[in-house]
DNA sequence: CGGAATCCCATCTGATACTG
DNA sequence: CAGTATCAGATGGGATTCCG
């Protein structure tokens, strides 16, 4: 595996992270730049502190692109930049196989939570 | 997006997560069943608690198999169910993503905090 | 060998308040 | 509108100790 100062982990670690996830699927999803409370809206859930963290954490690194336009009332899109579009097209599989497999792995869960209480019972 | 109550969030939530892909990722590298400690060893920096937690999870959502050898001393070997294996597809290609990318992404950081820098000068 | 239990600190969550 | 600041409470991760 990379090791634990390997770069690569700073990178995975970015996108090892549920609300990226779906932040990157959010803008990617409507193939256009976004508004920061339009967005948010679509993530239903997220707080803004996260957001807006989740959201510098990916300007930084380069995959979104944050355009603000001085006007009053400020205005501020988010779009993905080609780095972004690349990247998303990953973490967008990753949702969609979730999407896809959900029913096998709930059944999976019951299956191994119904064994453990039944280990239980026999003490 | 997938409301806070879409039951595939709690899917993704299990993949979006390091530990979770350098597991599948290290256990599928191999192809072939491993042992806790030789595949915590691959792992480098994970902390038995995290190690033991991030197992239990992937085998409760049935992407990795556990099986127990009652000698002594214990043997325990992990490996992927059929499941595992194609999700692990997906989760490896986000790790070679950010090898490939390492180089951009940092480039990207260091401009983005030379920005920052220089932005506080001003003050 | 392969864990579980415990303690402790960092991070996340959620609510609220304030500002250019 | 698009943020930043703060604070209490819940959860997550790391370090250490102990056990069959």
């Amino acid at each position: 595996m990379h090791g634990r100062d390997c770069p690569s982990r700073t990178v995975i670690e970015v996108l090892a992270n549920k609300w990226a996830l779906y932040v990157l699927g959010a803008i990617r999803r409507y193939e256009r730049p976004m508004r920061f409370s339009e967005l948010r809206r679509l993530l239903d859930g997220i707080t803004q502190k996260m957001f807006t963290q989740t959201l510098r954490s990916l300007e930084r690194d380069g995959l979104i692109r944050r355009d603000v336009y001085p006007t009053v009332p400020p205005k501020v899109e988010y779009g993905l930049t080609p780095l972004g579009v690349d990247v998303g097209w990953l973490t967008n599989a990753v949702a969609e196989w979730a999407v896809e497999n959900v029913d096998q792995i709930f059944a999976a869960r019951d299956a191994y939570d119904e064994k453990a209480i039944e280990t239980t019972k026999q003490l």
